[in-house]
RNA sequence: GUCCCCUUCGUCUAGUGGCCUAGGACACCGCCCUUUCACGGCGGGAACAGGGGUUCGAACCCCCUAGGGGACGCCA
């Protein structure tokens, strides 16, 4: 047996919780059955791949302990080919389909494509584009061929009532509807293969017997069943977990939630005591024990013992189990070396010295100054926004608006988290000194501090953004008539 | 809107037809321990979404309804 995870690294190069869940059950599952879990990263799209992110999620999984086998040798380490080759080979794949007539050449433009969708909703009909809706006449695909038109290849997918029989490992079978699987652009126009057509040959390229996924790729099971027909391979066995989910029971996001490892790792988690609570997700211990490593989750896992309801990721739960972890599995000695390694290191000194160095006089200063980048959760009330030029309505304002904006880089650096912090305070048509003062205190604790956005950097995005979601909740919340109206001015900033 | 998945305390879950008057954990409340705060111990309130079947018997099997979620991209 072999199982592999599929790592999208995300274009924040944030690594995700979720990515690590999934991989957790992977992991389980293949040493439950003495098989080969493997990592394969998705490199195809520039915009979320780039060495860095692809490092950062790699880096999280070991700092979990999902330690991963090494692969077939399929194009590189853990098998990601560079792009250079991927492309190449990807679309050998493509034309032998395209050969075969399992899949087609398509000349369409994004416009033609939004006509298309358009003309089909308003019959009534789902969106899916079928190859009927596609193909050119003739002539006319001669004639963009000749234009040099950009083209992609898609796959051939029947247009007929009925289901597409799809077996899931936990839910039996399940039955989809054709008439909403659309001609999937296998080969995209700048070459690179999409998910689909990449997933189903890294696949087989690896011999995966197995494949957990997250339950969002249901609906897509059949493109890939029909791609295993046309290839004529073995499809392997499918498994979908549920997706972890937010308190509002939607899908687990960023903006609702700390999704990135690195947060967790920066708030003081223990890595055990995360994946604990991960494997708690959706999945418990046969005699229902809550403390457990990853080597008994991996001794007694069933499968089988996988609930489908999507589980609520709970920080308070997982603050509790984190707190047994630290006063039932750690001696003194232990805990000093993780303490050392996680504050006290030389790396974090001499980022925060060059800022408190100049406003030091004794070293005694030093935690007042900095202790607030090893601190979690500030300890603030509405009292510490008291005084400032900005109040009421126009504070809870700026910061709503500051995360907005916050929430959308990616990129975090210095100069960007400055730029995103200036347009806003420009749009409000604040003085930036005003605009800046209630960020001191949201992120720092105090109005005297080094600069906010040296603080946000060496922050990172997770806690900087959960800080200032803090401060919105101490200052009561933004209101859902006010939340309407922030929308709507939000939207007019440049 | 269409298709699919899901549904046990507020939350994570146990439960695979009789052991269920539904068990555990987090959170909450109370008491004890304690110079404080924690930790720890003891106790409490709190759930089978609703309605129909099947069965001697249903949280568990089937159907309908409702609610939640996901998917409908040259993103994964």
């Amino acid at each position: 047996m072999t199982v592999r995870t599929r790592i999208a690294p995300s274009p924040t190069g944030d690594p995700h919780v979720g990515t690590a869940y999934i991989a957790l059950f992977n992991l389980c599952f293949a040493r439950a059955h003495g098989g080969k879990f493997l990592l394969r990263i998705e490199d195809t799209d520039q915009a979320r791949s780039t060495p860095e992110s692809e490092q950062a999620i790699l880096d999280a999984l070991r700092w979990l302990g999902l330690d991963w086998d090494e692969g077939p040798d399929v194009g590189g380490e853990f098998g990601p080919y560079r792009q250079s080759e991927r492309m190449h080979l990807y679309a050998d794949y493509a034309e032998q389909l395209v050969a075969a007539g399992t899949a087609f050449r398509c000349y369409r433009s994004p416009e033609e494509l939004d006509a298309l969708r358009e003309a089909r909703r308003e019959a009534g009909n789902s969106t899916a584009l079928k190859p009927a809706d596609l193909i050119l006449p003739e002539e006319e695909q001669q004639r963009r061929e000749a234009a040099g038109e950009p083209w992609v290849i898609r796959m051939m997918v029947p247009d007929e009532e009925g289901a597409c029989a799809v077996d899931d490992l936990l839910r039996g079978t399940i039955e989809l509807d054709w008439s909403m699987v659309d001609a999937q652009i296998l080969l995209k126009s700048d070459g690179m293969p999409t998910y689909h057509l990449a997933n189903v040959v890294d696949d087989h390229l690896m011999g995966i017997t197995h494949v957990i996924r997250g339950e969002e790729w249901i609906s897509s099971a059949p493109k890939h069943k029909l791609l295993y027909e046309y290839f004529g391979w073995d499809m392997p066995v499918l498994c979908h977990m549920p997706l972890l989910r937010n308190p509002d029971k939607s899908k687990l996001s960023k903006r609702k939630n700390p999704t990135s490892i690195l947060y967790y790792e920066r708030m003081g988690f223990l890595p055990e005591a995360l994946l604990n609570y991960l494997g708690r997700m959706g999945w418990s211990m046969p005699d229902e024990r809550e403390k457990f490593t990853l080597a008994d989750m991996m001794a007694e896992f069933d499968i089988q013992r996988v609930s489908l309801g999507g589980p609520v990721f709970d920080v308070e739960k997982l603050s509790w189990l984190n707190g047994t972890w630290i006063r039932e599995e750690l001696s003194d000695e232990t805990l000093a070396d993780r303490l050392e390694a996680w504050a006290l290191n030389r790396k974090n000194l001499m980022a925060v010295l060059p800022h408190a160095k100049q406003r030091m006089e004794v070293f005694s200063d030093l935690a007042p100054l900095a202790g607030f980048l090893v601190s979690g959760t500030l300890p603030l009330g509405e009292d510490d926004f008291q005084g400032l030029k900005l109040e009421g309505e126009e504070l809870l304002q700026a910061l709503q608006f500051a995360l907005w904006r916050l929430e959308a880089q990616r990129h975090w650096q210095r100069d960007n988290v400055f730029a995103d912090m200036k347009a806003v305070a420009d749009g409000l048509n604040v003085k930036m000194k005003d605009f800046l003062a209630p960020f001191f205190v949201a992120v720092s604790g105090s109005t005297a501090s080094f600069s906010v956005f040296d603080a946000m950097v060496l922050l990172g995005p997770d806690m900087t953004r959960a800080r200032i979601r803090h401060a919105i909740e101490v200052l009561g919340g933004v209101s859902k008539k006010a939340m309407k109206r922030f929308e709507k001015a939000y939207r007019d900033i440049p």
